[in-house]
DNA sequence: GAGATGTGCAATCTTTGAGTTGCACATGGA
DNA sequence: TCCATGTGCAACTCAAAGATTGCACATCTC
């Protein structure tokens, strides 16, 4: 699967009920019934929240015999993490490149 | 300011029109009548997303003169990754030890 | 001082998304 | 075979969020 872009990933995450699920599927695989044992909403919400996690690659499901466990996927997350270090990264540099020029009273106009 | 909860720092990113306003002012500070002058959306929509960005600490805003300008805190952004980071990595430890646990044939029933 | 530009607040509209209920169907175990 | 459990699909409700328009006020510039 090819990742999504930013704002879908973000957005997936953007939840609290869907929060609640991957923290719950970061401790083991859990079906959908299982996890509306647990959690104060229905089945069929829970199942909403988990296409939407699968849709962008934070959840993996498996069919187990009459039912389907479901699991967090910690590498899509890792993945997502780095590419939200290296802009804000961009931002910090940029941000100092601004500073300085600010701080040099003539910095010479361009040639 | 305290770090806001995960789910909000996350739908705070989690709409496209925020981001392209956080891509603008990650390039360097400007104003919401300069935004609006860029972006397809209305001077008080972008206010109020800046609004929802000020409040999780992705943007921070000064006046200078007679206008207030924006600009985006890569800090904050790299204090969530980091966050995210820790998350996925510790869903990937725990999904290794239920494969170790699964491979052992007999790991000792518990006494 | 007059006009242009920037901002803030309020009311409104519309769409999206979370959640529910209901029903049909499949599958595992007694 | 019967029943409990798990799943999938569809229609519906309801609240929140994104966006707009309109108006009042401040401030820079000519």
């Amino acid at each position: 699967m090819t990742a999504p872009a930013l704002p879908v990933m973000c957005a997936a995450l953007g939840d609290a009920t869907r929060w609640e699920i991957l923290t719950r599927l970061g401790e083991g695989p859990m079906s959908a019934s299982a996890l509306a044992r647990v959690l104060p909403v229905s089945r069929q919400a829970i199942g909403k929240h988990l296409d939407v996690l699968r849709e962008v690659g934070l959840v993996e499901s498996e069919q187990r015999g009459r039912e389907v466990v479901h699991l967090a996927v910690g590498a899509r997350l890792g993945a997502l993490a780095r590419e939200l270090d290296r802009i804000g990264r961009s931002w910090e540099t940029r941000l100092l490149r601004v500073k300085e020029l600010a701080e040099r009273p003539e910095p010479d106009a361009v040639p």
